[in-house]
DNA sequence: ACCTGAACACCGTTCAAGT
DNA sequence: ACCTGAACACCGTTCAAGT
């Protein structure tokens, strides 16, 4: 859009240094160490100025949300692109959602924030509507790729089982999966689970076999999947975020 | 306990009307709308009494985890007494999960509050201490289960499986379950998933299946065996919960 | 038209005064 | 020794005044 004025470009150029010093702080303090007075004072600009960028303090951090499920979103169009075996594809997804969680430690406390706090009467419609449309997106993504799988017979519903069933059973071992290891390290520790996403990678794999998605861990080479997914589709993010490539 | 003196039993009955108030509070307003000025105001007591029994509200939240905490703790303890094959003593664990989150449907939710809450800094340390010891003791009960079914061969593992693996894939279902049934129930609609808590019963299944956990669904018929602990175990919360019985 | 920051409101917490 | 509630502190939010 080259037809943006000055001011609005102003307006843009603000509203990402807010954003960014918000961040910082949300990172560094928490969400209680977050002041829309600090903040102000931080960035120079007036409360006032704040308020015009964001409606209340829910509204700043739905904002920050935003950012970083635009980044989980472009990931998982990037694993879109992978071509393989549907069970790949999958995984592909389930390597996107891991490199996201390394990449962006601190979403989930966020995203834990703003899921309790009265989003839904606090945050603005826009914002709301942008988050709910960003998770909608990925699970059709993934929905799409079940669908596939089932019209292609790599997978085989039995009855009682659905495509959204499929879903929420990956979906919730994700979510379950980072929840614990932001909230529960003493109970990793107990579990004596040391190197957790590559826990969940394998019980992935193992929540498959169980499906009987084919072709199953038995009959194909996952490592060498995972090896083309980190350097067709992320080579730079996947070095970034230490995979060693095994 | 009969050597409690007079005063010991007044502050007793003091602290359980002060946490049945607040927890009504908290189901009804939410976290925001627990207030300690409130909580001493409906429950006719000055903000210094609250202030006696509770060190912070973070530390009033802790102690009505605490409560339901124990509430689980006792489901478990009787699940635990179910007599029958390892994979079916697995299952009395979830079905004891799956009724204390009908019966406590906000349990969760202060949970999320806690967890996300400054909880190591500001509740008091015996609070905290009782809340390691509860979820702790939950853990080594299910990866007991997991042990014996290893060492009866129920339960082979793989190269790189470890018995914490396992209950870290359980444990990470359940909690991602629940988590996204409370905050994402526009995402359980899009994935068209109507009754999450079958459907989380059911990936168990498939998940145990895919652990290859003898006997496997195709060989047992664990409908009679979800019907046995329901009426075993929980007669009285399998009711309540208004479980069909199928 | 836009920005400012003093003032307000709300609520968690404390503590001097009372019994 | 125990209880009280006025007062304090902190912080999200607003709005009259300024440019």
């Amino acid at each position: 859009m080259g037809t943006m004025t000055r001011k609005q470009r102003e307006i843009e150029e603000r509203e990402r240094k807010l954003l960014g010093v918000a961040r910082e702080m949300l990172i560094e303090h928490g969400y209680a160490g977050l002041g829309m007075d600090r903040l102000a004072e931080v960035t120079e600009y007036s409360k006032g100025t704040v308020y015009q960028h964001f409606s209340s303090k829910e509204d700043l951090v739905a904002a920050l949300l935003i950012e970083s499920c635009g980044q989980r979103l472009g990931l998982f169009e990037r694993a879109r692109q992978f071509q393989g075996r549907t069970r790949e594809r999958m995984l592909a997804f389930a390597i996107a959602d891991n490199l996201f969680a390394r990449l962006q430690p601190h979403h989930f406390r966020s995203e834990q924030v703003i899921r309790w706090a009265d989003l839904d009467a606090r945050a603005s419609e826009k914002r709301r509507e942008t988050l709910l449309e960003q998770d909608r997106c990925i699970i059709r993504w993934v929905m799409e790729i079940v669908e596939i799988a089932v019209a292609g017979k790599d997978l085989v519903l039995e009855r009682g089982q659905s495509v959204g069933g499929v879903v929420f059973s990956l979906y919730s071992m994700v979510i379950g999966s980072h929840w614990a290891m932001l909230n529960f390290p003493h109970l990793l520790k107990e579990m004596r689970v040391s190197e957790p996403f590559e826990s969940l990678r394998d019980n992935m794999q193992t929540m498959l076999d169980g499906l009987r998605w084919r072709p199953l861990r038995g009959e194909w080479d996952y490592d060498q999947t995972f090896q083309r997914v980190c350097q067709e589709i992320f080579p730079h993010e996947s070095r970034d975020a230490g995979f060693a490539g095994g």
